[in-house]
RNA sequence: GCACGGAUGGCAGAGUAGCUAUGCAAGGGAUUGCAGAUCCCUGGACCUGGGUGCAAAUCCCGGUCCGUGCUCCA
């Protein structure tokens, strides 16, 4: 069975093959660290997170490069209203991006190229693109000429130069005085006062945004690569801007193989983004929802499609993750390992799950599955007799929701959760015993309203009561 | 305005031609002093108008609505 990735290029999926067999290099638009992280970095880190955890769960050789934009007009901003060094700003924000993002089990990239530490690699590209004549210098900063090979324009979003040209209306002017023509970008920019430089052929500046990803995929990954990937809304112009550099300065026709883009969070059905004030940091959303439950919430659709972020959502995959993470708990105690091979149900959901992923990274239908197994291992675990069965779910799970989609916590966490379980229950459970035949007694003589108080002070002990034909249960909360 | 994508039960969300997921919610039943938990059962959907097909949620054309992009953006 192949994996197929949609392509937004050709806008289909297409049998994945890659560039030299078995290997597998891809390169994803990181962020601008100036801020906070935020749900939409966190739903791009973890669709990327599965993707090359599926690759390698199909033994490609996965080379996985992503970048942080150390350098830019934000976070030059930031740094004069807080009067602070910039990198001292970038560096904050990217400390805050790996410790939510490893809460979330995203796993770390190969590479976090940087900006700051790729400047040669961009001069060098900027002067070839001089030099063949596609970028230009104007009197603010070095231009790439789109009229240098309008053949190239559109190819991700099909718009043509008359559409943009029409399109851009008023705004034509208002950024980039130098440029010859508003859809030119820009290469470098000269530094005004007081703002960080690096020197250059073309006087003291900065990297333009988009030459920076052309300069990192061709440096760690080489002139053609097989995955680009990004966020929807970097299309444009940012992947096309990235086309018309390392194409025309690399003089090949396709750099890249397969492009691929998530989806964005919605809130309300808008795009969750800062200039509506819609927006949550990760951070603040741990408030309301566990990092791996939130993990759960952004994989709970496939990842081109839009997810709609709201408490239904958070809540739903609340009651999924728990269910998952108990009933893993509850085998894990048992701790031993089994052959899922053996049974033909668990099969069957390897083979769907695999089917699932295999068709452009379909989280969905793989979680389908996940809780099918989950379902069966509460069965299992209920009746309690096939414990070679209730390894194999126990193993399925570790594999499937564990290892591929990342979802559960590690093992020491696990056995924290089950001892502190073991650790409360043993505190308390004198009392609570002592309680319950108090309980028994008052229902013999059906004294109801005593029942329901000491019920009612169980409870206040988060401790829950259920009536079954075997007598009460009780169990922590 | 132009480009791209989407429209599935009360809600979330799969499914690309025949067998109509899945979860939450709802209703009914078993069990129960009540509650909870669990189990069983049930109803209910494919935006709209055409077309092609023996057969369409699924393919084609038109329409409507929504989102994204055209400016920094994951």
């Amino acid at each position: 069975m192949a994996l197929k990735i949609h392509d937004t290029r050709s806008k289909k999926k297409r049998i994945f093959n890659p560039i030299e067999k078995d290997k597998v290099g891809i390169y994803v638009c990181g962020i601008t660290p100036y801020s906070p992280s935020h749900l939409g970095h966190a739903r791009q880190a973890i669709s990327f997170d599965i993707i090359t955890r599926w690759m390698r769960e199909l033994k490609f050789n996965v080379t996985y490069i992503t970048n942080f934009t150390d350098i830019d007009d934000k976070i030059i901003k930031v740094a004069l209203e807080e009067n602070k060094d910039f990198l001292e700003i970038a560096n904050r924000n990217i400390e805050d991006y790996f410790k939510v993002m490893d809460a979330m089990n995203v796993l770390r990239a190969d590479k976090y190229s940087r900006v700051t530490e790729t400047i040669p690699e961009i001069i060098d590209m900027i002067s070839i693109l001089i030099d063949k004549e596609n970028a230009y210098i104007g009197n603010d900063g070095v231009y790439f000429e789109i009229d240098t090979a309008p053949e190239k324009y559109g190819q991700l979003t099909g718009q043509t130069l008359e559409m943009v040209r029409s399109g851009a209306g008023g705004r034509v002017g208002e950024t980039g005085a130098g440029k010859r023509d508003h859809r030119d970008f820009a290469l470098w920019k000269s530094a005004k006062e007081d703002e960080p430089y690096w020197e250059s052929p073309w006087g003291n500046g900065r990297p333009g945004w988009h030459i920076e990803c052309s300069a990192m995929s061709l440096k760690h990954l080489g002139e053609t690569f097989d995955i680009h990937g990004g966020g929807r809304d970097l299309l444009f112009p940012h992947h096309e801007a990235e086309i018309f550099q390392s194409e025309c300065c690399l003089g090949i026709e396709h750099v890249v193989k397969y492009w691929i883009h998530n989806g964005m969070i919605n809130v309300d059905g808008e795009k969750m983004s800062k200039s509506l004030g819609n927006f949550q940091t990760i951070n603040d959303t741990f408030a309301t929802i566990e990092p791996l439950a939130l993990r759960y919430t952004l994989l709970n659709a496939p990842y081109r499609q839009p997810i709609e972020f709201n408490t239904t959502m958070v809540e739903e995959s609340k009651i999924h993750y728990n269910r998952l993470i108990n009933t893993y708990s509850q085998a894990f105690t048992l701790g031993k390992l089994g052959d899922w091979n053996k049974y033909d149900f668990l099969l069957l959901c390897s083979e769907k799950f695999i089917s699932g992923m295999n068709d452009d990274f379909n989280t969905r239908v793989a979680f389908v599955e996940v809780q099918n197994v989950v379902k069966r291992l509460q069965e299992l675990l209920l009746d309690g007799k096939e414990i070679e069965y209730i390894s194999a779910a126990f193993s399925w799970l570790n594999k499937f929701a564990g290892e591929i989609l990342g979802l559960l916590p590690c093992n020491e966490e696990i056995e924290n959760i089950s001892k502190h379980t073991i650790d409360a229950i043993a505190a308390i459970s004198v009392r609570v015993e002592e309680l319950l035949i108090e309980r028994q007694k008052s229902r013999e003589t059906k004294n109801w309203e005593r029942a329901d108080l000491i019920r009612d002070e169980l409870n206040s002990m988060n401790v829950i009561i259920e009536d079954s034909p075997e007598g009460p249960k009780w169990k922590i909360e």
